[in-house]
DNA sequence: CAGCTGCTTCGATGAATATCAACATAGACA
DNA sequence: TGTCTATGTTGATATTCATCGAAGCAGCTG
């Protein structure tokens, strides 16, 4: 297969639409593999202990030095944070030696909603 | 699995012993196994939108017969409604002919609660 | 420049998963 | 009883995924 340096990132916008309830009918299969998407970078439980190091850290930022050491191999810690990246869930950036993720407020903050409006 | 004809009370098996907020350093790797099976659940289209239309039909209750049109065979809804069910999503009961799928709002609460932590 | 450290990418492999057709089961009804 | 409809289960298959070791790249420091 002819894997293309297809840049990492999705562009914001086309990670989050913004979601609509998951009381809306009306759900597209489009809509779906969309949100699932988002569903599924946290679906697995070395993504989700990375994912809580970020958050948890201070201001929201960690180097990635600070947070693998989640049981298993540092490649499979970057496989992981580039899944968690391409699903707009964080963003990285180097500053010198280390590189630093953040967390994506805005998106997080539009699968809550989608929960919520069910759990009411 | 004909689960006793009882009214729909509380479970004691929680599947949710209630989830820490994402923003907790730490969480251990138990609790992120049983956090990340729940986002699994949520983290396929086709489960998506059968929960979807779960969770939009009145009552928050629907019939196999009123969902199972999603785009695949009905073995494969039956499958995606078991693992709904067994990541404690959804719950079943059978009335006469049809069974009936309903919500379970305090696990999904329970995730919009982690997130919202996330995503304040 | 050379060596070192931090992180990503590549290639391979075993495990998990989604899907379907075929079969099984449960209730309704004649 | 037997047949029909509605769901669930089984077995097989193709695809996806998590994981690792090795190699590559980027930036620091001597």
């Amino acid at each position: 297969m002819s894997n293309t340096k297809a840049l990492p990132v999705l562009e914001p916008e086309a990670v989050v639409p913004c979601c609509p309830p998951l009381t809306d009918a009306s759900l597209s299969e489009e809509d779906a593999v969309r949100m699932a998407a988002m569903f599924k970078a946290l679906g697995d439980p070395v993504r989700l202990r990375l994912f809580s190091r970020v958050a948890s850290h201070e201001g929201g930022e960690a180097c990635v030095c600070d947070i693998q050491d989640v049981g298993v191999s540092q490649p499979t810690v970057s496989h992981h944070l580039k899944k968690l990246r391409e699903a707009g869930l964080l963003t990285s950036e180097r500053r010198g030696t280390w590189v630093y993720y953040r967390v994506e407020p805005s998106v997080l903050a539009a699968m809550a909603g989608m929960l919520s409006g069910v759990a009411r």
